[in-house]
Formats: C-alpha cells, sequence, structure tokens
DNA sequence: ACCTGAACACCGTTCAAGT
DNA sequence: ACCTGAACACCGTTCAAGT
C-alpha cells in the first residue's frame, strides 16, 4: 500500500518532469522540434517509458495543455479574493487570462493547437477528463461571481434563466480579444490598436452590454486594471518586464 | 507574352486543383493525414512539382488558409448588401462568419491551426502578404459600416477616435464565440447554451454594450437573422440542412 | 510489473539527372 | 525552364526481450 503510493507519486513526478523537458524543447527549439524522440532523449528514460506516459504525441500536447489550464486556475483562485465590486472582480479575471497567456506563451499556444476534435480524439480519455474538469472550474468560478451580481440586482436580468450566455459572452470576448491580438497574421487594423488596454475595453464593452453597474463612464476602470496587477501579481509583471 | 499568361494560369489553376485534393485527404481521412506525399501520390505531379507550389507543408496549410479566407472574403461581399438598419448590417457579417464555419469546418479548423508565429515563420512571404491582404479588406468593410453608423449618431461617441477598437470587439466576440462553441473540450457549460442563437446573443451583448441604436430591447433581431438567412443564403442552408 | 531499444513503415525536404 | 523520383535523415509507434 505504501509502496503504491510512493511508486504511484514517483510515477506523476516523472511526468511532471517530462512534461518540463517538453516546454524547454518547444522554448529553445520551436514548435515543430517537440518529436517523441527529442523528448525521450534529453530524458533518462526509454521511448517505451515516455510512452507509458503519453499515449500519443497528441496526448502529449494535452498534457501540456492541461499544465497551462492548472496554472490558470491557480491564478483565477488568487484573482477571486481581490477587493472591488462585482465588475471589478470580472475584469480581474479577464486580467488573469491575459496575465497568462503573456507569462506563458508556449502554453497558450498549445492550447490553441490542441482545440480540435482531430486532437482531442487521438488523446487518452483521462486526459481529456482533467482537461474539461479544470476548465469547468474556472467556468463555475466565474458563474459564481455573475450569479452573486445577479442577485444584488447589479445587472441586465434579461439573462437571468441562462446565466451560462453570460458567462459565455465574457469568456469568448476575453478568449477571442486575446487570440486575435497574439497569434493571428499582421494585420493592419491590428497595429492600430492599444494592445495594452484592448482586453478592458473588450471586456467593458460586453459588461456595459449587459448592463453591469457602475457603467464603464461612471467608474474608472483603468484604475481598476491597475490596481489588480498591482495587488495581485506585482512579481509576475516585474519578471515579465525583465524579460522583454 | 502570350504563352507567359497561359502558363500562369495553368500553374495557378494546378494550385487550386491541390488545394482541392488537399482538402478532400482531411475529409476522407483526417488532418493528421495531409502529408506531401499523399496529396503528391493523389494528384498526377511528382514531390518537386508539389515543392514548387508550396515551399512547405507550412505553406500549404497557409494556402488553405487563403482559400477559406477568400470564400469568407466573397460571402461578406454578399452580405454588405443586406438591406437594413446599421445595426443589422454588422449582424449579417457576424452572420456570415457563422455560417462560413458550418459550412467549411475543414478550413476553419486549418485556419485555427495556421494561427501561429511558427506556422508564419515557415510559409512564404508571398502568401502572408495574401493572407493578410485579404483579412485586411474583410476589416476594412466592417470598419466601413461602423464609420457609417458612427457618422449618422448611431452609436456611442466614446470610441469615435478609435473606430479600430470597435472594430476589433466585434470581431474578437464573433471569432471567441465560434471558436470556443466548434472547438473546444467538451465542457459542460457549452451544454447548457442555445448554440443556434449564442453568436447573435454575443454579438447583440456587444452592441448594446456601444449603445448601438435600436437596441436589443427595442427590435426584433431574431427576425433579422432569420431575415438574413432566408434572403442571403437560402441555398448553403439547405444545402447544410440536408447534409446533416 | 515495468522498462528497454531495435525495428518498421512513413514523412518532409533536397537535388542530380532528365526532358 | 520545368519536372522527376531516388535518396536521406528523421519521426511515431510497437513489441519481443530483459530486469
Amino acid at each position: 500500500m505504501t509502496t503504491q503510493t510512493r511508486k504511484a507519486r514517483e510515477v506523476a513526478e516523472r511526468e511532471e518532469l517530462l512534461i518540463d523537458l517538453a516546454i524547454e524543447i518547444i522554448e529553445q527549439h520551436g514548435f515543430a522540434q517537440l518529436t517523441m524522440d527529442k523528448l525521450t532523449a534529453r530524458s533518462e528514460y526509454s521511448k517505451g517509458t515516455v510512452y507509458n506516459h503519453f499515449s500519443s504525441k497528441e496526448d502529449l500536447w494535452c498534457a501540456l495543455c492541461a499544465r497551462g489550464l492548472r496554472i490558470q486556475r491557480s491564478m483565477f483562485g488568487k484573482l477571486a479574493q481581490f477587493q472591488g465590486n462585482s465588475r471589478e472582480a470580472i475584469l480581474a479575471l479577464s486580467f488573469g487570462y491575459e496575465l497568462f497567456t503573456l507569462c506563458y506563451p508556449t502554453l497558450t499556444m498549445v492550447s490553441l493547437r490542441v482545440m480540435s476534435p482531430a486532437v482531442f480524439e487521438k488523446a487518452s480519455p483521462a486526459r481529456i477528463k482533467v482537461l474539461s474538469e479544470t476548465e469547468d472550474e474556472m467556468v463555475q468560478m466565474l458563474k459564481g461571481m455573475i450569479e452573486v451580481a445577479m442577485d444584488k440586482g447589479e445587472l441586465s436580468r434579461r439573462y437571468q434563466d441562462n446565466l451560462y450566455q453570460i458567462t459565455f459572452a465574457i469568456w469568448a470576448m476575453s478568449f477571442g480579444s486575446v487570440t486575435i491580438m497574439r497569434n493571428s497574421t499582421p494585420a493592419p487594423c491590428l497595429e492600430r490598436i492599444d494592445h495594452d488596454s484592448a482586453v478592458l475595453t473588450n471586456a467593458s464593452i460586453v459588461l456595459d452590454g449587459l448592463q453591469w453597474q457602475p457603467y464603464s463612464w461612471e467608474f474608472d476602470y483603468h484604475a481598476s486594471w491597475q490596481r489588480i496587477a498591482k495587488e495581485m501579481f506585482a512579481d509576475e509583471l516585474a519578471q515579465l518586464s525583465q524579460r522583454s
């Protein structure tokens, strides 16, 4: 029994190590260079053992994606403690998602690539389960905030019976804004927008559309955005500005 | 001179043929099965000739993506002629983007996969140029509609000096909504929203947030959505419902 | 029970030889 | 000038043999 749990722990640790190595390979040599061969060579294990962890290359991608979601979830957990009005609480989550993509560009690119039925089909069912559960936890966190605000009457009751609709709108806008900004072809349109505030602006448009009080013209949400950064992620942001 | 243009035309036709074959391969055998080997085998040309068209596999992907953007552009061109108020005109474009993803799921998946610096770096500069120019044409079409409505005072003047910001917000919401709905891991949240109207609802929230008149509670935009479908894409939609 | 690495079929890319 | 296809280095996956 104790040997079994020790063994299981060792296996889990080895998996984390392999994921670390995979990220290293991508960051040093680019996405296309992540191969099972190279991952094996960089580790101290054999191909068979690597395949014991990841049933296929797609499964390895999903494992990287799961790592990313786990990091996102822990950032969200931290941000949920932010003190502010209900709109600021939502903004904190949008901020968190953007910060994640800035701090972990590799993992962000992986998630984008993984998002396709073709990949999910080749990944192990256990892996898929972890992915959707982690994602769902974050969705529930967002939905919880919306629920509280709805009960207090701080936004339009039009979507009252369909809180998932609101959750989806906020989520889609964050995801869409960040993804286009970071990954799209260099379009002239994108050069004309302020990248530092685009996510905040777009989130504000959505929240105004939901009649979420106080409106963007009644409150200084730029100040909130900076406060979130300073109070929640001083360390991460210092590291980030040092890097570039 | 005439021989040269004839030759150029033949080369262009051959390229379209190769792209057709590539789409066939993906649709019949899945994404991972699209290889230069198989594309060559299915065509009546040799590997060298295929590489004469597509400088690398990434370049082939970008060519597929360019085909998709060309189709989108022609749909947008048709939709720009839709008769209605300025908000309905914007909805028509959102409708067009969703319809494209429904009619061409393969090309949609390709565009998602192509969206990454790693791919752009390996594609030929000429291809990248076509991609961003086609995309920009569509952005300009959207921006033109916003401009007209702004001049008529049909939406908030808050973003007057930054029309690209509004363009980006509408674009990001459409892209984000459709991408998450069609490609994300099967999240419980997504099962609870009405897939048929989610894009319309999310676009409406954004337009309400921009104070674009008439508001969603003052006008029957569900009716508009159906009118767009019926008047613009009766054929495509009939084909689509037949397929499933 | 878990690990190893040789073996296999296939893939992306190149380029000397051909027309 | 354009096309061909053999050749090469590498990749994903499997599985008989080993510990």
